[in-house]
DNA sequence: GCCAACGTTGGC
DNA sequence: GCCAACGTTGGC
C-alpha cells in the first residue's frame, strides 16, 4: 500500500465537497508525470488532499478506491482518473509553512515539485502527517 | 500584481 | 535536437 498527495484548489473541488459526495473522480489531470502517478496507485492506497491557493494546508485523508482508469474526454491524449472515497479529516490541519519546518515533511515532492499535482509520499511522511495531524491512520 | 519554476509549442 | 517565447500553477 502507497501514499499519495493530491492537490487541487478548494475553489474548483474541496475536501468539503468530496466528503459530501462521499467519493468522486479524481479527473482533469493533464500532466505526464502527475498521470504517471495515477497510474501506479492501487485500489487501498491512501491519498491526502492538500489545498493550494489561500488554504495551502493538507486537510483530508482519502482512499483510492480504484486503478487508473481512462478518462473520456474531448481532449487529445490519453489520460486517466482514479475514484476515491473520503477516509476522515486532519483533527489538526497542517500547513505549508509546517511542511516546510518539518525535517521530514520538507522532503516531501509537494515542495520539490510545486507544481506537480499527484505525488508520492513515502511512509515515513505518511506517518508524520498521522502524528502532527492528530489523525490515526486507516486501518484496512 | 509579481515572480519562480516548469511544461508546451514552434521555428530553425 | 535546441532554444526562445509563451502559458500555467502556486506562493508571496
Amino acid at each position: 500500500m502507497r501514499y499519495w498527495l493530491l492537490k487541487t484548489e478548494p475553489q474548483t473541488y474541496s475536501w468539503d465537497q468530496l466528503v459530501k459526495e462521499k467519493k468522486t473522480l479524481w479527473t482533469g489531470i493533464r500532466n505526464y508525470q502527475a498521470r504517471n502517478n495515477l497510474r501506479a496507485m492501487k485500489p487501498g492506497d491512501v491519498a491526502f488532499i492538500y489545498h493550494s491557493g489561500d488554504d495551502k494546508m493538507i486537510v483530508g485523508v482519502a482512499k483510492v478506491t480504484t486503478e487508473a482508469i481512462r478518462e473520456h474526454t474531448s481532449d487529445e491524449g490519453d489520460w486517466v482518473a482514479v475514484e476515491i472515497e473520503a477516509l476522515t479529516p486532519l483533527a489538526r490541519e497542517i500547513g505549508l509553512e509546517e511542511i516546510r519546518n518539518s525535517p521530514v515533511l520538507s522532503g516531501m515532492e509537494l515542495l520539490r515539485q510545486t507544481r506537480l499535482s499527484v505525488s508520492p509520499v513515502t511512509n515515513i511522511q505518511a506517518e508524520m502527517i498521522f502524528k502532527i495531524g492528530k489523525t490515526k491512520p486507516p486501518t484496512e
